[in-house]
Formats: structure tokens, sequence, C-alpha cells
DNA sequence: AGCGAAGATTACTCAGACAAATAGACGCCC
DNA sequence: GGGCGTCTATTTGTCTGAGTAATCTTCGCT
């Protein structure tokens, strides 16, 4: 257990975006989601915890309610900080996802998510269908368009594919299923950040979108429910060769 | 605007299990959620705001940390808090959820929800058939008891209830499922809350109950997603009526 | 053995100071 | 007059140190 100043004294943090209580519970996070802290485990009392890290107790402070407001951990006079079971871990939370995917996450983790996109966008595709504007309609073909022209090995097509499934959703009108673009987002993410690691090409998939596309711009729910459940399908297997590889 | 500390000094605050902190964040985000700080609102500066509740200006930037790690602000030097915009906030979020319930919650969001339930409660239970363990079977049949013998008037009946549903999402052995489990809930207590409002007695809902347990334990996924599809539309129709009514 | 009081440990709250970031105004130069 | 660097004021961010409140544990009393 070595002591691990959050991060050198001039540089500070990396994202530069990131404040100081962000970076710490930034930190810490990954710690937790990848097993470094156990759950049930008691984390290092404040004052001990925070002069390790080289830093003021309020800060920590303000890192350690981040984090116990997306339920990794809990705080109780004269217990301490406890790493709460991860069943209470509110894994929706775009920070909490984005943590697990930065240590490799377990694959038990990137298999239920698939499983979640494969439930949740044909239905959202088929309400999409039915309720998307006329705007929504070129915003989602411009993205595709950005999406084929920038190709998915770059950063541009992979957002353009993001953005994609988030329109998607957003047509919807429905603000929870909005709430879950995010994270259906970190599995769109998910599949185009392993495939470099894959030997055979991947088969293009702008045929399957373009498919989706076709049918919610028609309004074809039906249609638009069957051919996302194509594309995730495909993205899922996909995924499963690559979660072989490694 | 006026002047309205957390809670009276002596008192503190009614819940008794939250902290300073804690109650504080509630409060907001209460405020929040109802449309009392419209999206893009700048919150009065740190000082100010924390004078005026009478608290520290540490315990208001905790409460705001909170606020911020759900999603529904974002803090900048020189500028201040913002409200951020709805499609930011982290709907799934179960004190999100439970502060807009706290305050009336708009009908879209009330459909919304029960339309996501009709999504991933049926697709839940037919992988919690093919899934559930011997303990999630008994602990199921147990929660379906207690409902029947408590009644859904009773805090015990619905508490059951929800039981019920997240055992469901329990035995699909998805984590993201899992975690859905509390959004899922808020949906079930709203039925069994607003109930008492309409003059009709609703159905017995216990048949349909046990319909999902039964075609569950039988390892029937086809069954349980067609009775779960059932129970939740018939909730979703008394939670329309109740909507009419108000 | 059961139960109540005392003590120790921890997070919680407070107060006040200084540092860093940045939006907006200002002035300069071209 | 317009574009551009600079300067300043305001706000959040960070730090320090003190005292408070909650609660687990232990010990002594009954």
């Amino acid at each position: 257990m070595s002591a691990s100043p959050v991060q050198a004294r001039p540089g500070r943090r990396k994202a530069g975006k990131e404040r100081l209580h962000g970076s710490i519970a930034h930190q810490l996070g990954v710690e937790i989601v990848s097993g470094r802290h156990q759950p049930g485990d008691i984390l290092t009392n404040e004052i001990e915890f925070s002069e390790r890290l080289q830093v003021s107790r309020s800060a920590y402070r303000e890192a350690v309610r981040i984090l116990a407001a997306k339920g990794l951990v809990e705080s109780r006079p004269r217990v301490g900080t406890r790493v709460t079971e991860m069943n209470r871990w509110n894994l929706l939370d775009p920070d909490v996802l984005a943590w697990f995917f930065e240590a490799e996450p377990a694959r038990a983790l990137v298999e239920g998510l698939f499983e979640l996109r494969m439930i949740v966008e044909p239905a959202a595709a088929a309400l999409a269908a039915e309720r998307r504007t006329g705007p929504q309609i070129e915003a989602m073909r411009e993205a595709l368009q950005t999406m084929e022209r920038a190709g998915l090995k770059t950063e541009a097509g992979q957002s353009a594919d993001r953005d994609f499934h988030q329109l998607v959703l957003d047509a919807t009108g429905n603000a929870p299923l909005v709430s879950l673009a995010s994270t259906i987002g970190a599995g769109v993410r998910w599949t185009t950040f392993y495939k470099g690691r894959k030997h055979k090409l991947p088969p293009d998939p702008m045929p399957e979108h373009w498919a989706v596309f076709d049918a919610i711009a028609a309004g074809d729910a039906g249609g638009a429910r069957k051919a996302m459940d194509v594309l995730v399908a495909n993205s899922r297997a996909q995924a499963a060769e690559a979660l072989e590889d490694r």
C-alpha cells in the first residue's frame, strides 16, 4: 500500500478540466470498481488518507461525497467510510461506468451491458419511429453521414456512432430512456474501443445503421425494432469475440 | 426568494439519519427537480447562499458536490453553480427520482417511467425464469405471501411488492439491470402511493403476481415475459387513471 | 448474565484565509 | 473601426485548525 499523491505538485491533474476533488473521486472510484478496495472494506480515516494523498481534508471529503452520491461508499461517524455492496452501486451513472471501463471491466459487466442494450434499444427504436420529429431525422442522418465519412477507426466516427444511438433515445421523448443514453453509449464505446484487438476486420456496420435510420424516418416502428435488434446483436457478437481474445 | 434555514436550530433535520450536507442536497435537489430553480439558472454564490441557509460554506459545498455528482448542477469558477439541462440529469439515480416524487412529478415523467417498465420488466422476467436459483424462488414466494397477507394498503405490503420486483431483477444476474431496480421500484411505489385517490377499488393484483412467479419458478421464459407484461400493463393503466384524477 | 454508563474514535460542522481560474472590461495596436 | 492581448474583479477551489456530534466498545454495576 504505497503512498500515492493524487498528482505531482506542479502538474496537478492530467485532464486539465477536472478539479482536485473530482480527480480524487476519479482515482478512488477506479480503485473501488477495479476491486482494489473491496465492498465491506473500510477506508483509512479522513485525516490519514488525506495526508497520504497530500490534499486537504476538505478536498478529500468532497471526493467522498461524490462517491457516496453514486452509491460506492457510505460514511458513518465512529465507523468510517465503508465500500458498499456492489448491488448498491449506481452502475447506470456515466462516471461509474467510465471508471469501470478505465480498469478493464469484468466480463460479466460487459455482457450485462449488451444484454441491456438488446432489451432497450430495439424498443426505443420502435418508439422513436413513432415520435421522431423532422429535425431529429436530419440530425440522425448527419450523424450517420459523419460516421460513414470518418470511419469507425477515427474518434470522430466513433463519436458520431454514439451520437446516433443517443439521438434515437432522444427521439423517444422518454426522459428516463434518455438518461439511459450514457449507459448505452458506454456499450457502444466499448465495441469500437476493443475492435483493434481483433485480427479479422469487423464487418461494415453501416448498412445496419442505415436500415435503422430508414425505418425510423419512415415511421415504421416494427421495422425499426427489427433493424436495431440486428444491429445490437451484431455489435454484441463482435464484443463477445473481443472478450475471447483477452 | 425568502431566507429559509435548512432546519430549525435545535431540531436540525427531520429524517434523523440524514447529515446536514445530505439534507441540504435533498432540499436543493427537490427545489431543482420541481422547477423552483430552472435549468440555466445560476445559484446565488456560495458565501451568500450558505449564509442564507445558516450553514457553513463547507457543508453547502459538499451538498453541491452531491448534486453535481447526480448531474443536476455544474460549478465553474467565476461563473458560479448553474442548474444543468434536464437531459443531463441522472434520472435513474434513486435520490433524484425520490426528489421528483416528493414534489408531484410531471405527468410525462410518470408515463415515461411506466414505458420503461413495460420495456424492461417483461424481458427481465424472461431472463429470471432462465437463471433464477432455488433460494431466489423462495425469496420471491415469501415476498408475495407477505404482500398477500399484509395487503397493498399497508406499508409492509407495498414494501413486499417492491421486494418482489427487485428480486426478479436480481434473478437476472445482470448487474446493470439490478441497478435499474431502484428506478423500477419508484414506479411501483407510485402506483400504490396514489391508489388512495381513486374512488373505485383497484382490481386485486395478486393473481397476476402469482402468474409471474409461477412462470419464473417453472423456468418458463416466454410465460414469465407475458405474465409480467400483463402485470405492468395493468399497473400502468391504473396509474393513468390516477393521473386523470388530479 | 444482563444492563447502563464512560470513554475513545470517527466523521461532521464550523470559521477564516489564501489560491486559482476565468468572464468581461479595457486599452492598445494595426 | 476592428481585432487582440492584458488586466481586473468575481467566483469557486483549496487549505488549515478547531470544536461538535454520533456511536461502537469497554467496563463496572446490579
